[in-house]
RNA sequence: GCACCCGUAGCUCAACGGAUAGAGCAUCUGACUACGGAUCAGAAGGUUAGGGGUUCGAAUCCCUUCGGGUGCACCA
């Protein structure tokens, strides 16, 4: 039995005492099932007398007592205590629990996904670092956690457009295109422009892409420079995204905006909405009125339009295209970004609350030796995507940026997470999916196949360290929906190391495979099933992770 | 000055308001005739920065003090 099982028996549980009379409460929507630390408290625990000891007037005890005469002798459980302040503490029959196996063997890759969130039209936007050079190591980070967090939505049954929107009209482009011109003639980098290796590549392969280039007229040129510049410094941010295993669903242009009018628009909307207004030869957005530290300039005394409007403009058009919640993740050195854009959605009309999530990741440093590592090889500028890959590869860079809280600022220590040790979590992880696979292999050479579901007898699947895995299987479903509703893709890393480590000491006391000449029995099966289920698990725990799940290392 | 994030074992970090605050590393003891030891068992290590409050229950929520980080443009 999994704990979405048991959570609806313990409902209709309550359901039925309030028939009955004996309890005068609402079913509560959602039950909490929980695996307890302490062995002591069963397989699962439920705080459910606790919660609705109030609502029903009635002592927490009683409360639990009440229901745990409703779950007894229901099937699959074998016993319930009341414990502590008024716990539920269930223990299931061995075979209810053995069945779990099966269940996740026979899901296969559908193992934990769910409908929770089924119907949501998410809009996910992360990285959009802009073409003027490449993502650096901040913008890395979300798209490790921006990615694992798509796919974690997904699991969970929302439909989600990963998103990234790229600045390719203001005034830092016309200086990338400035630095590129600079280099191709030689010349100083400008005072305010882009400096590094990569601006002498992209220079050059501008000038190989466009001959006669350096011949055209200085504005002609800067346009030339501008356009095919912004073009292959992005193909180059697509290809490392790409190596990262990142690919957007759309790459949003800040350009079309101005090109389509849609900026006026935005400006119109808003001005309809009565938040408009003019003053020192600007235009306005009065977003002090949601809260906003002071008002913004929509519309300069110049008669340019700022990137803020431009904002305006996308949220709209995000919205128009369907979107129910538009969802970004920024560094932190954008926090300030948070009050102008909550402001803008109420401005427009919509609820902040309900329309908007901004997701704030703190900064990353990267260290060697103990020592911080601040400049990037060939950028010259902050260390980036590339030189994490370079120094750790894909597959460490992603799990290391994903494992933390975006709350907590990391320090990603390049020596450990190369090291093939299990102070490296990423390696600790791979590692029992790779035990797991050759003990598989060692069944096939044996002869031995998993067999039918059917034949499989899970009540066999008695022993604690056996017992601990499967209820750690079990909680998958759980840990994927939690971390979806909680936007936090490292609570599937923290799980997926605790079950890593789950399964080892099961491995360490539970022989699997026959030894010498003995026969294969009923348990080696049962014990594959289980060796299978959790392969199978971390495979699709590291799959949200965007990590690779290796058969040999 | 104002806003946001953080402060948990020596270190790096976990912990939907739940039971005795958990892992890994480092330290000290053990298990190598091992299906991959890249593993496992055990010990030790904590007033969850300090102080108030909320409640059956607080690392978690509220107030406050102290530390660290980030941000506060008619820049993008």
């Amino acid at each position: 039995m999994t704990p979405e099982q048991l959570r609806d028996v313990v409902r209709s549980a309550v359901a039925g005492a309030v028939e009955r009379g004996a309890l005068a409460v609402a079913v509560p929507e959602d039950v909490t099932i929980e695996r307890p630390k302490n062995p002591e408290h069963g397989d699962y625990a439920t705080n459910v007398a606790l919660r609705l000891a109030k609502p029903a007037g009635r002592p927490p005890r009683e409360v639990a007592e009440l229901l745990a005469a409703e779950l007894r002798g229901h099937e699959g459980i074998a016993a319930v205590d009341v414990a502590g302040p008024g716990f539920l503490n269930v223990t299931l029959a061995k075979d209810a629990l053995g069945q779990i196996a099966v269940r996740v063997v026979t899901a296969g890759e559908t193992y934990g996904r769910t409908t929770v969130l089924a119907g949501q039209r998410l809009n996910l936007e992360f990285v959009s670092a802009n073409p003027t050079g490449p993502v650096h190591i901040g913008g890395t980070r979300w798209a490790a956690v921006g990615d694992a967090l798509g796919r974690l939505l997904e699991a969970s049954g929302a439909a989600v457009s990963r998103e990234y929107y790229f600045n390719d009209a203001g005034s830092q482009i016309d200086r990338f295109a400035r630095s590129l011109q600079a280099a191709a003639h030689g010349r100083e980098v400008p005072e305010d422009g882009y400096a590094g290796a990569y601006i002498n590549d992209i220079a050059a392969a501008v000038v190989a892409a466009e001959p006669g280039i350096l011949e055209l007229p200085a504005d002609a040129e800067q346009e030339r420079f501008r356009v095919r510049g912004v073009e292959l410094m992005f193909d180059e941010i697509k290809r490392s995204l790409a190596a990262f295993g990142v690919v957007f669903d759309v790459y949003f242009s800040e350009k079309t905006l101005h090109d389509s009018g849609a900026l006026e628009k935005a400006v119109a909307r808003l001005r309809e909405q009565g938040h408009v207004y003019e003053a020192d030869g600007a235009v306005w957005l009065r977003t002090t009125t949601f809260g906003d530290d002071k008002d913004r300039v929509l519309v300069k005394s110049d008669g340019e339009p700022t990137y803020f409007a431009a904002d305006c403009a996308y949220y709209l058009d995000k919205r128009a295209r369907g979107f129910d919640k538009v969802v970004i993740m920024l560094g932190a050195d954008h926090s300030g970004y948070v009050g102008r854009y909550k402001a803008l959605v109420a401005a427009s009309g919509d609820d902040p609350e309900v329309n908007l999530e901004i997701l704030l990741g703190q900064l990353v440093n990267l260290l060697r030796d103990g020592e911080p590592v601040r400049m990037s090889k060939r950028a010259g500028t902050v260390v980036n995507l590339e030189d994490l890959v370079e120094g750790i590869g894909v597959d460490a860079a992603r799990y290391a940026l994903a494992r933390a809280s975006v709350d907590q600022q990391i320090d990603i220590d390049l020596d450990l997470w190369t090291r093939k040790t299990n102070d490296n979590p990423v390696f600790y992880v791979q590692y029992a999916h790779a035990r797991i696979s050759s003990v598989l292999r060692g069944a096939a050479d044996l002869g031995l196949a998993l067999g039918e579901a059917a034949d499989v007898q899970p009540a066999l699947l008695e022993h604690d360290r056996e017992g601990d895995l499967l209820t750690a299987l079990g909680e998958f479903p759980r840990v994927l929906t939690a971390a979806a509703e909680l936007r936090a893709p490292h609570r599937v890393a923290r799980y997926l190391e605790e079950l890593a480590g789950t399964y080892h000491r099961f491995y360490d006391t539970c022989r699997v495979l026959p030894r010498g000449d003995e026969e294969a029995t009923p348990l080696t099966t049962a014990r594959l099933w289980l060796c299978a289920a959790t392969a199978t698990v971390l495979r699709n725990g590291l799959g949200v992770l965007g990590v690779s799940a290796p058969e040999r290392m």
